[in-house]
DNA sequence: CCCTCATATCGATGGACGTCAATATATCGA
DNA sequence: TCGATATATTGACGTCCATCGATATGAGGG
């Protein structure tokens, strides 16, 4: 067995090309769905295909709080859209956002 | 610990309902890239092209066991493969990994 | 006005996680 | 064999977070 001598082991990477903001911005990003229960509401969104109404959430076994606190979340993240009417609230997917994350998963530079 | 193999059975944001596995997989893959650091590792890794050592990877402000820790959480997402040669370890994005990542968040196009 | 219902917020709690110093393991070179 | 280096592991500590019950806010309906 022969070794491959690591010659450039500590040759310096080229510039780093994230700033501090940048991976705090893209790690919140996949933060955002790095839960099983926000996964789920998202999948629901999309496949309901446009608003839902946050009344229906609550049948993926969380509490209404706890729904409540992940809408919250996913809303900050920039993933949703609310609309308030009446006295209820109605969820829909910002695609450009998703596919924002799809893109910066890609690595490709075509985000931003 | 599960999730062994998290992109062999993924489960798309725009897929039909998701199941208890499908959605913590789908959140753990997520949840892999939801740090800075390691997604500041990972954009090295992304622009390096290739192979690199682990032991450049502490110049991005972190001690060594925090890295060897963030790299151990990306290579159990699987999006990292590891060689050991002598006493460097080499690492790289496995971008078929990546790639399905991206198609996961894809709502536009099937994943599998 | 009350009552109901949808939603948000508060407070508490238990667990997961990022971080580092210290230590262990392993390899290479002298 | 001995010392230096790269890496992984352990243990500890502080912080963040998911979850819930209780409570507050707000809109309709009677």
């Amino acid at each position: 067995m022969f070794a491959v001598e690591p010659i450039a082991c500590c040759a310096p990477l080229g510039s780093a090309t994230l700033t501090d903001e940048e991976a705090e911005g893209t790690a919140a990003l996949f933060r955002a769905l790095g839960d099983p229960a926000r996964v789920r509401i998202v999948n629901v969104l999309a496949t309901a295909g446009g608003e839902v109404c946050g009344c229906e959430l609550t049948d993926l076994g969380l509490s209404q709080p706890t729904v409540s606190h992940h809408l919250k979340k996913l809303y900050d993240a920039g993933l949703l859209e609310r609309e308030q009417r009446g006295k209820w609230a109605y969820y829909s997917l910002k695609r450009d956002a998703v596919a924002k994350l799809a893109a910066v998963a890609d690595l490709k530079e075509a985000c931003c």
